[in-house]
DNA sequence: CGCCCTGTAAGGAAAACACTTACAGGGCGC
DNA sequence: GCGCCCTGTAAGTGTTTTCCTTACAGGGCG
């Protein structure tokens, strides 16, 4: 019965001093390594070889979602555990689209991120249950008011504050195009003015945009 | 040499269980209670009358600011230390003069949070020595083109993605008011643009706008 | 083989915003 | 004690943005 060895990438050292306190108690799990940034945490992957990463998808100077991409580039086998206050299957998704092991709330209680470093030790996937429902809920029906790729992309530029024509020069596009999307989105979302728009991409993890 | 009762109040269980383990090791300090929540602080509070709070700025239902203004509302001698990710010197302005007792930011060593619990234990005060010289710093040429608490109102729901005329209904005021306003803060920050704004307020913790 | 979604775009009307000017009250400097 | 500057409030006027409607080609699905 081998001890595991895990990797804490998370930009607040309070919590991984406390993290690292509830790991090592745990029996079995050792943490082996620490960093404090996204570059901190692909590097301290390829020295250590850690069995499991937990993983923070805000950092500073290059996101979760960018070092998962780079650890599971160089490792495919690599088991990631994204590890996160943001409660979006936004998020979710996409981690699972570039190979992640898991994905915890850290609302959830402790008992839960073991079992999650467990599970994905033994091979298995872990996705926080309270965000499964919603990702298995995924019906065709929800999706025919799902954003297109251009429109979340337009979307995105909005709630960052930029006007029509920034976004239209950014993305390459005619104002009048961009205008079409917003109206579109609006439609979709059934929603309209920027305020209700912020809130929608708050609350659907377009906002803080480490997501693409 | 008495035990120091600690409450601790944050949304994120696992952070909670993570200081737990942190506090209880480190001798002479004990965790007696946990909120998930700002109203669920108040009323532990107000059960276990801890000898410090810690809380954080981020929380449901009622925000670590106005919990703080109601617990030290119905206990003046409250010891209240704020534990958050928020490096922003507007935040520790408003909790010191609301009468916080101290302010540490999440990615501080772990050690950093068992001194700030003993200084305040003491009765001392405690600043995260990464934002006292901010906090002293604050010249008064700085305050040259310091916005006013009106423009500060203003800039907040402008960035929350509300229209002039939103925002002019709820401050009750005409829109060319907020017009007004809004062109001076432009002038006094020297940028123009909502993006520009967003991203100022963002750098100033003028955003999550748990303030006020 | 339509039908609907997507990506692109335009025209015209309506709203929002920028820039300028205005004025009263408070505080500070000299 | 008297300007001077900052603050809070607001209007006029001209630009810029946004809203709403319409358009059309290409792809996918029933």
């Amino acid at each position: 019965m081998k001890t595991i060895n895990i990797l804490i990438a998370d930009d607040h050292a309070i919590l991984r001093a406390g993290l690292k306190l509830l790991i090592n108690g745990a029996g079995g799990l050792k943490v082996t390594g620490e960093a404090g940034t996204g570059r901190e945490a692909v590097e301290s992957f390829r020295k250590l070889s850690p069995d499991i990463v937990i993983l923070d998808i805000t950092l500073p100077d290059m996101s979760g979602l960018e070092a998962a991409r780079e650890i599971i580039r160089t490792a495919p086998k690599a088991k990631i555990l994204v590890l996160t206050m943001h409660d979006s299957i936004n998020y979710v998704r996409e981690f699972i689209r570039i190979g992640a092991a898991g994905y915890i709330v850290k609302k959830s209680a402790d008992s839960e991120l073991i079992n999650a470093i467990r599970a994905i030790d033994r091979g298995d996937m872990f996705i926080d249950p309270s965000l499964t429902k919603a990702l298995l809920t995924e019906t065709p029906e929800r999706g025919k008011n799902k954003l297109s790729r251009r429109e979340e992309e337009v979307l995105r530029l909005l709630v960052k504050g930029y006007l029509g024509k920034e976004i239209a020069a950014r993305l390459g596009l005619s104002v009048k195009t961009v205008e079409t999307y917003r109206s579109r989105i609006s439609g979709k979302l059934g929603i309209s003015g920027r305020a209700e728009l912020l809130q929608y991409a708050m609350k659907n993890g377009l906002f803080d945009a480490e997501l693409q």
